[in-house]
DNA sequence: TTGTAAGCGTTATCAG
DNA sequence: CTGATAACGCTTACAA
C-alpha cells in the first residue's frame, strides 16, 4: 500500500461549513458563530450543542471568510532582513511566542538586506490584511512609506532609533552604541584600533559614530576590513588576518557582532597572541556564547527578547483598542566588560 | 507636530476595491481580475489601462477576497519547533526563499517542542486554508494525523525519515547517523564515551543508535548529562565539568550539536586538556563555525538549505499540478571528520 | 439569547 | 477578448 497516496490524492467530499454544523445542531449559521466566538453570549446549553456538532464534523472554522466579513484577520507581518542571523531571530521568536498567546499568527517575510524590493513585498503583505505589522529598521523608500501611511495599519519600527516613527517604534541607539565603545576604547587607552565590520546600515551608523569619537584624539588609528552578513566566525578570522597582514600592530579589534569578536580571538588566539594583554577584542550583541567564551567576551547587549515581546504587545493593544502610553521605546543598551577587552 | 500619529490615527476614506479600478477603467472588475491574475489572456491595451487605474487608485488586492473565491492563498504554512536553534533556521530561511521566488509567502508556527498543542496550532494554521505546509518531524497524535488526512492539503515533512509519510517527505535517517557516530568512535578507539545531549526526540534516536553499536563492544563505557534546547556554548562548557566532576576519564565526548561541542571544546582547553590527543570531541550539524573552530569540529553534516529548497519545490510543484517524481527524499549525511576527534 | 438579511471583495463559469 | 451573474463562508447590524 502506498501510504503516501493517502493524502492529497482524492477531493474530499466538500469542506465542512458553518451551516453544516449548524444544520448538525440545530441553530442558525449566526448562533454557531457566536458560540465559537463570543461563547458568553450564549446560552451554555448551545454552546454544549455546537461544540459537539463541530466535533462530530470535523469543522475547521475559514478564517479567509471571516476576514473578509470582520476586517479581522488575526494576522501580523514581520519583516526582517535575515532570521539565520542570531540577533534577529530571537527577538523574532519573541514576537512569534507573545502574539501567539494573544491569539495572533506571524506572517514572516525575509526581505535580505537590500531594501529594493521591500516595497513589493509589503504589498504583498498588505493583499493580506494583516492586523498589525512589525517592520525592521526606519529607513523606506518614499513610495513605501507613502503605502504605508495610506494602508493606517497598526506597525513597529524595531531595531532603530527616530523621534519620528510611520507608528510605534522599539529599538535603540546605534550612534550612542557608537560612541559609547569609542569611549571606552580611549578609556581603555587602546588607540590602534582594528575594525572587522559587516556592511548593513545599522552596522555602519556605529561605525561612524565610534570613528567620530576617535578622530579628534592624538594618536588614534582607524583600519577596517569587511565581514559579510550574516556574520561567521571564519568571517572573524579572516578579518584579524587580514588586518594583521599589512604588518601593523593594534591594540584592540572592535569587531559588528559578537560572531566575529569570537572568530577573531579564534584567531589571535592561534596565532600566539594573547586576548586581552596583547590584543583586545570587543563584540556587539551580548549573544548567549559571549559570557562563556574563553576570554568571555565584552561587547554591547540589546535587550532583544523585549525588543520582541514589546513590539508584540505594543501592537496587540493598539489593535484591540488599548491605545499604549508611550509609543516610541527606547531600549537602550548595555556596554558589558568583561575579560576580552 | 506629532508625526506617529499620521499613521493609524483617522479611518482611512475606504479601501480600494478592484471595483473601484474597474470604474476608473472603464472596465468591468472580471476584467481588471483577469489583468492582473492572467495578463496573457487580456489585451495588452487594456492591461495598460488596467495598470494606469491601479496607479492612480492605489490599489491592493485583496486576497482574503481572492482566495476565498478561488480556493488558493499562496500561502505555505512552516511548522518548526525552535527557531533560536541554527539548526532549523537555515532550512526556514532557505524554504522562504525558494517560496517567495515561486510567488508563495510563509507562513511561520513555532511550536517549541511540546508537541500537546501541535494539534490546535495546526488547526489554526488549517483554518487561513493554505495551499501546503512544512512540517518538521514525523511523529504526530492521532487526532493531528486524521485532521491532516482529512484535510487532503500538499505537505511535506521534514529533518526525519520514515517509509510512510503522510504526504511526502525531505529528511534523513537520525539512527545512521547515531550508528555511524558509534562505528567511528569504535574505529578511533574511543571506549569510554561523554555524552552531551540535548533532551529532543530526535536527538535521543541518534542517541539511542549510538548507544546500541557500543553496546555489545567490550570495555566500552557510555556516560550521559542532559543539555536543555536550544543547545548553548555554555551548556556545553556546563556538560563536561559535569561528566569530569565524576573524576571519571573519557576518550571522547560526543555531543548532538556542534554548539555543545564548541563548548565542551571550550571547557577542555580551559583545564588544560588538549582536544583530540587528551579528549576528542564530536558534533553534529556541521554549522558554519565547525570547520573554523580550534581544533575543526569533527561533526556530521546535513545539508538544511537543500532540505528547505526540495521541500518548498515539492510543495509548489505539487500545488501546481507537477506531479513530482519522487515524494521521499533521503538527503543522507556526511561524517565530516576533523581536527577535534 | 437567537435568527434574518445583507454584505465583505474576489473569482469561476458561462454567455456574448 | 470582455462582461454578467452567482458563488466563496463568514460576520455585522438589526429584528424578534
Amino acid at each position: 500500500m502506498k501510504e503516501h497516496s493517502e493524502l492529497g490524492g482524492v477531493a474530499p467530499a466538500r469542506t465542512v461549513t458553518l451551516e453544516d454544523v449548524a444544520r448538525l445542531a440545530g441553530l442558525s449559521p449566526m448562533t454557531v458563530s457566536r458560540a465559537i466566538n463570543k461563547p458568553q453570549v450564549v446560552r451554555p446549553a448551545t454552546v454544549a450543542r455546537v461544540m459537539a456538532a463541530i466535533q462530530a464534523t470535523g469543522y475547521i472554522p475559514n478564517l479567509l471568510a471571516g476576514g473578509l466579513a470582520s476586517r479581522r484577520t488575526r494576522l501580523i507581518a514581520v519583516v526582517v532582513p535575515q532570521i539565520n542571523n542570531s540577533m534577529f531571530v530571537d527577538t523574532v521568536q519573541a514576537i512569534s511566542d507573545r502574539l501567539a498567546a494573544r491569539g495572533y499568527q506571524m506572517l514572516l517575510c525575509v526581505t535580505g538586506y537590500s531594501s529594493d524590493n521591500e516595497a513589493e513585498t509589503v504589498n504583498t503583505i498588505l493583499s493580506r490584511r494583516p492586523d498589525g505589522m512589525v517592520l525592521t529598521g526606519i529607513h523606506h523608500h518614499a513610495e513605501l512609506r507613502k503605502t504605508l501611511l495610506n494602508a493606517a495599519l497598526p506597525l513597529v519600527e524595531i531595531w532603530d532609533l527616530t523621534p519620528t516613527p510611520l507608528d510605534m517604534l522599539v529599538g535603540f541607539s546605534h550612534e550612542k552604541i557608537g560612541q559609547r565603545i569609542g569611549e571606552y576604547c580611549l578609556q581603555r587607552g587602546y588607540r590602534s584600533l582594528g575594525l572587522v565590520w559587516a556592511g548593513d546600515r545599522r552596522a555602519q551608523l556605529r561605525r561612524r559614530a565610534l570613528a567620530e569619537v576617535l578622530q579628534g584624539q592624538p594618536g588614534c588609528r582607524l583600519q577596517g576590513v569587511n565581514a559579510p552578513v550574516p556574520t561567521s566566525l571564519g568571517a572573524g578570522r579572516q578579518g584579524l588576518s587580514q588586518l594583521l597582514a599589512a604588518g601593523q600592530r593594534f591594540d584592540a579589534i572592535v569587531c559588528s557582532s559578537d560572531t566575529l569578536a569570537q572568530g577573531v580571538i579564534m584567531e589571535a588566539q592561534a596565532r600566539g597572541l594573547r586576548v586581552p594583554e596583547d590584543l583586545a577584542v570587543i563584540g556587539f550583541g551580548d549573544l548567549a556564547f559571549a559570557e562563556h567564551n574563553q576570554p568571555a567576551i565584552t561587547t554591547v547587549a540589546i535587550d532583544r527578547l523585549k525588543m520582541g515581546e514589546l513590539a508584540a504587545t505594543l501592537l496587540a493593544d493598539k489593535i484591540e483598542g488599548q491605545a499604549p502610553a508611550e509609543a516610541v521605546v527606547d531600549l537602550g543598551f548595555t556596554l558589558r566588560v568583561r575579560e576580552s577587552g
